[in-house]
DNA sequence: ACCTGAACACCGTTCAAGT
DNA sequence: ACCTGAACACCGTTCAAGT
């Protein structure tokens, strides 16, 4: 109707193209992302991707973009009060986390294309920003954003790379059971997988989020990188 | 000589295709290393690696293995003093770095191929040992040593993503230049950056890694998972 | 036991040509 | 301006057949 005025619309709207590309994502996995797949999907031949995308990294870069994009991490919301670093920071990993499990391999997308996409480049300005009002000096801002991002991005690509519950049933098969049962080492990492198991990956998560922002807390007065000595 | 007793020695030993994939990967990169690569490097067909190793994966695997190797995690020294763990954690985890750092693109490598391949779940169990012993509770010390290597696998993957000096020189370009110049966030970007060149990347990470290590120690004497209220 | 040859079912990307 | 058809130069993997 209102697309009248343009002799012929274009077939494939490139938001379209990172819509379809994220469905095949969830349902077929990282791998089956293809150009030819994408495109498919669209009604049109691969080649008419190279009319809207650079390349294929264009299009993941675009996905990353909009995973984020639906977290929230649009237009991030700042703290009010500057001794609400932690909170803040706190918060906003939850969320980061929440948006990459939100699609299969979202880790994966987000981080893998390009690192310094440009949502993840603002997320890591605006934290700078957040934990240098609180005093930290710019370097150490940044260096300890990037460290709780990367903490983020670490702990989720596990959390997502562990295929369903298949782990802990392979570890209960016969073959190697019997033959292991007695191995102190496995005894422990057995242990280890019951007591997780016990626990929501949330909780976990924070734990380890936690001890950063601890460390973080006890930096924040006696700055200082380690010298060299 | 001493191979006169087998009636054909093989034509290609297993070691020898890791050794290939590796001279491969820090020649050309990791997207180079391709099964047609490796075998030609050994004078010999691609199908003829099916008869070693299962399938790519598997060859990627070994070759983890083999950086991890050559790092020294082979047979890691666990600390004698039980109180020496924060010394024994800042040493582990700094020559992880190196040991990744030593190939090209190393931190994919061993993280990439399958995160739980068996040298990995070797330095976990290994630090998971040594912390609890620490006086962490299996659980916490797991968690911890997840945390630590992440930090390290993450640093490293950014570590090797940026292309030699070429980032410096695309921020200097004339055409951004000029029309971002007066934008504050890129100010402090160029900042940041500025004064990041000034340090190593061993002095950037080992910050990182103390504010970690210090969050740890905070943590040792009052564990407690963050309740869900 | 160990490797080759040939094929299968894919990739991303380019580019002349269509409309 | 926007898309197609056909091709190029690759992939990993399988498998009958060779030696």
């Amino acid at each position: 109707m209102r697309e009248r005025l343009r002799p012929k619309s274009p077939r494939i709207e490139p938001e379209a193209v990172v819509r379809a590309g994220l469905k095949i994502l969830d349902e077929e996995g990282l791998e089956r992302v293809t150009l030819r797949q994408i495109a498919s999907r669209l009604g049109v031949q691969a080649p008419a991707l190279y009319w809207h995308f650079k390349d294929k990294s264009d299009i993941i870069d675009d996905m990353a973009q909009a995973i984020l994009k639906e977290g929230g991490f649009e237009d991030l919301i700042v703290p009010s009060d500057k001794n609400e670093w932690a909170n803040w920071l706190t918060l906003t990993a939850h969320s980061l986390r929440k948006a990459m499990l939100s699609h299969r391999e979202g880790a994966r997308i987000v981080a893998g294309a390009s690192f310094q996409s440009k949502a993840m480049m603002r997320l890591k300005t605006r934290s700078t920003q957040v934990l240098n009002e609180a005093g930290f000096d710019l370097l150490h801002a940044s260096l300890a954003s990037e460290t709780i991002i990367n903490y983020v991005w670490g702990f989720v690509i596990e959390e997502q790379a562990q295929p369903s519950e298949s782990e802990a049933d392979r570890m209960n098969a016969e073959p190697i059971k019997s033959s292991l049962e007695s191995d102190p080492e496995w005894k422990m990492i057995i242990d280890v997988m019951n007591q997780r198991s016990k626990l929501t990956g949330e909780q976990l998560f924070d734990w380890g989020l936690q001890v950063i922002i601890d460390g973080l807390r006890s930096s924040i007065n006696c700055p200082g990188l380690s010298e060299k000595k």
